[in-house]
DNA sequence: TTGAAAGCGCTAACAA
DNA sequence: TTGTTAGCGCTTTCAA
């Protein structure tokens, strides 16, 4: 079959400039097996010369790997695929994996449904699968041909190379600093039981709460500005001496500021406010939300990482910390 | 060389199963070429019952396409990738890349820098290049091997496919708005002069004040919180009798809202003001801003989409419809 | 309407 | 330390 010359060169073009074959060529380039040092640099500097660029295709396709990464989002609704963080999520991931020459793509879970993890398993384009508001069932669908290839944003249970914002000690500096500014009881909004995610900072709460010898105060909520302030009128009915109140996240903490606000009481004379996300909504709002990071990028971008090494083997649970934002709410 | 039976069937285990060669029933699944019906039927039969799924990796190779859409998005500033707006455009082309098989990165492309187009055509592994706050320049530096596999989101120029929001409709919309509400002294935040995309609203604005017989105020700006608020000072300073303002975005509008506030006046009472964008603080603040919705997702997917099916070549120039959400604070 | 076979560009087992 | 070569799984000519 007679086709007109590609442009790019590749491989085979190198080596033949070379005097090599295309597997010393292939060996000098990717450092892989053994290579004299003259032979290495010539083909080192002819690729240069010639501006090769292997392709990904090939390689991945000779690697018996595949040429993407596939988060998982579990969500009830597919409209939770454009939630913000998952978004500074998804954006972190894309960016880590260019230098790669990686893609990524999203795709819906719905709770309960492990079927699509069996996909992702079958499809040999998936290079790794990173989940997200996973839960231990799920993790236990992870096929064998899966293992090693799966990490996953929170909690790992000890199946899967996990990363993870330390909750608990967030939890732990917040509640410091508001016993540290002389409030003594403190109500905490909690999220929705069936993200995993969000049961350890409520744990730490209590616990935190059991140690200071001060009452637990805990109202199940959502994740909405709603159920924020519906979380807060309820605090404070229960317990009108509430001096102050720890959010799940920040969108809660401000539904709870605006609850706070039009049942007339001062923030943060009266009630101390806390959330947690650091969302760019919170340093703006008034009064401006004292919260703790949430390092994103960071998770992202170290999951990304071991998926991409193949370290998700070593099921690690890395913890990013975050760092309390004192602003004007408490 | 013998290597285990891999547990994935292939092509080729479908072909043998239904006693026809590769072609014919690579033919028969793409629907490319002749294939007589039954054996068509066949075919895709045979490969269901043996939940055959096609290597994409093998397929892109085959096909001399790439394997992933890169997301270019042209900043000063490293950080300006993990902005709000660029999140919710890479996550939205993401879930719209998953059904196709493919994944896409980002790039950060500094202004005026156009090395990493020519880098993003010589990389067989990228499909096509999805462009964002592009220059003219930078559209004009697209090298042939990569025509027809870009699109940008915002302006065209002609040169290749273009999605955008409607920026000029969006602004028409808000002054009506404004001059319905009996407003007549209406100045304009724009945006920094190096984002094209924000030259349209701008040019728009001039022509409606102009065309109402009312005079032109614009004042020019950067993108952030502070920004929006020197540029509200400034109009104050200049036109003390100001009766709204029109920002160029959400976040300067939040900017002007502030400033508003604390120089003691009374929003929309004395001054009335609308963004655009429609971030989630917009529906969160006091007062509530009143602003243009920004369909990112449909205009991503409407890009990716046009990338993937190689309408990119159409030089179509889609734009997105805008949304005026009338709030608190016009 | 079908099949044989030549790629696509690279990796890795094996022999030298 | 190097080269030969058989894959990886699919598409697409070309001849039948």
């Amino acid at each position: 079959m007679v086709r007109s010359r590609p442009s790019q060169p590749t491989l085979a073009d190198v080596a033949r400039a070379a005097g090599v074959s295309t597997a010393t060529a292939s060996r000098a380039l990717n450092g892989t097996g053994p290579v004299s040092a003259p032979v290495r640099e010539r083909v080192r500097r002819i690729a240069a010369d010639l501006s090769y660029v292997p392709n990904p295709l090939a390689v991945s396709l000779a690697r018996r790997r595949g040429h993407r990464v596939v988060i998982g989002v579990v969500a009830t609704h597919a409209q939770m695929l454009t939630d913000q963080y998952v978004a500074r999520l998804v954006g972190a991931a894309a960016r880590e994996a260019d230098a790669h020459g990686l893609g990524v793509s999203t795709r819906w879970l719905r709770p309960g449904d492990v079927t699509p993890v069996a996909d992702a398993a079958r499809d040999r384009g998936v290079h790794g699968l990173l989940l997200v508001n996973h839960s231990l069932q799920l993790l236990d669908a992870v096929p064998v041909a899966l293992r090693g290839r799966v990490a996953v944003v929170g909690p790992g249970f000890g199946r899967v190379a996990a990363h993870d914002v330390d909750t608990r000690a967030a939890m732990h500096a917040s509640l410091r600093h508001l016993i540290d500014g002389g409030r003594r009881r403190i109500a905490m909004l909690t999220g929705p039981g069936w993200v995993p995610s969000m049961r350890q900072p409520v744990a730490a709460y209590r616990a935190s709460m059991r140690e200071h010898g001060l009452p637990v105060r805990t109202v199940t909520g959502g994740l909405s500005l709603e159920t924020g302030a519906a979380g807060a009128r309820r605090v404070l009915r229960s317990w009108p001496d509430t001096d102050a109140i720890v959010a799940i996240t920040d969108v809660t903490a401000l539904g709870a500021l605006r609850e706070l606000a039009d049942s007339g009481r001062r923030v943060p004379d009266d009630v101390a406010v806390v959330g947690f996300d650091d969302v760019p909504l919170a340093a703006l709002g008034r009064p401006a939300l004292t919260t703790g990071t949430h390092p994103v990028e960071r998770i992202a971008a170290g999951a990304l990482r071991c998926l991409l090494d193949g370290t998700a083997a070593a099921e690690a649970e890395v913890v990013h910390p975050s760092t309390l934002v004192p602003r004007q709410s408490a």
